[in-house]
DNA sequence: CCCAGCTCCTTAACAACGTTAAATTGACCT
DNA sequence: AGGTCAATTTAACGTTGTTAAGGAGCTGGG
């Protein structure tokens, strides 16, 4: 049966919990799929077309997991998906660095704007896409400085331990619910405001 | 005369403008310096190391431009410096990959808290680095993203010219500064309740 | 004065990587 | 049976990070 991109970036990602970004090469792929690595050109033109299509498979996947429950408010929907995002990429090791700024092949997947109802309710949509854009690079930014510490659940940079303070050493997710609150209250208030 | 780490950092950084972090090898840097690729390994112990070397001299270059002026409040002071971080990430080349997440060297940097007054004021110390950290989080995240569009001011990606909204393709400083002043006026406000 | 030792760099080589060109298989249509 | 096309293999290329071994040039001690 012929291989699929989907099929090369799915054994992308699995093997890129057993062996990190930087062990990640197409040989190896290869073999998982009980291929050669030449193989893999017949359906993508280079390594880096792999990579988008590993983020956009990752996103894909957790898409269920992404979408809030219908009987939340906007706000608390936000930081529903807010979550989810983090976990996506929490859930591969480097994930964050394979995630951020690779191309999102599946472009509608990015739509489904959670403040969707305040927009038909008449809220500018480009203000609306600032605020959940801000949230976005929050979480882009946190889960990478996360996981530079914490490439895996459990494992840890030892580089870290004397140097960096509580911001780095406490409870990861405590210290992003933190977060999260101070960007979604800030990005309601400022969209109220004005 | 000897070479430092720091003339291959600034060698390194110098070239990251001009071939990218993915065209940025050992032996290019090397040469740059008049010297062949595995002299390097005198005074480094592999590549990595030179990466994060390269970002702490990133940030010890920027340390001036960083610092805010005494006369300013403590918020605006916050912005001031996420403004230059963010400056100084887009003043090269895949300046956000390389500076995200990589180990900072000189950890004496990272000190100097913007909300140091405030802290002697009484401020809890962990709950200001909280404050401080997401606003770090959020420059980080945004700056890889708009780099990702545009690899160098000027440049573009063209792949993201139809598929992406006004959320990527609008002003980019203009909406920096939007995003900034959500994220400040939420942790400021976080900090203030409870 | 010269040799020992240290610092800093070179030469040579390695396995592994991304990538390309060309030959090869296998399935389906006529 | 033969031909077409999609999917893969075999073979190879240049480049990369990295290591091992050796050599130049200074420095201080006898």
């Amino acid at each position: 049966m012929a291989l699929t991109r989907q099929d090369i970036a799915r054994s992308g990602l699995k093997l890129l919990n057993e062996v990190g970004l930087n062990g990640l090469t197409l040989r190896l792929i290869a073999a998982d799929l009980g291929v050669k690595a030449p193989a893999l050109y017949w359906h993508m033109k280079n390594k880096q077309e792999l990579l988008d299509e590993m983020a956009t498979q990752m996103y894909r996947d957790s898409v269920a997991d992404r979408r809030p429950p219908a009987s939340l408010g906007e706000w608390e929907a936000a930081a529903h998906s807010a979550r989810a995002l983090r976990r996506m990429m929490l859930s591969y090791r480097d994930g964050g660095k394979v995630f951020a700024g690779t191309y999102l092949g599946d472009a509608s997947l990015v739509g489904e704007h959670p403040l969707r109802r305040s927009i038909e309710a008449g809220l500018d949509e480009a203000r609306a896409s600032r605020a959940t854009f801000t949230v976005y690079c929050f979480v882009i930014g946190y889960v990478i400085e996360e996981q530079a510490v914490r490439p895996m659940p459990g494992e840890f940079d030892e580089r870290y331990r004397e140097s960096a303070g509580e911001a780095v050493l406490g409870d990861a997710d405590a210290r992003f619910e933190d977060g999260l609150s101070m960007v979604l209250s800030g990005a309601r208030q400022w969209l109220a405001t004005e």
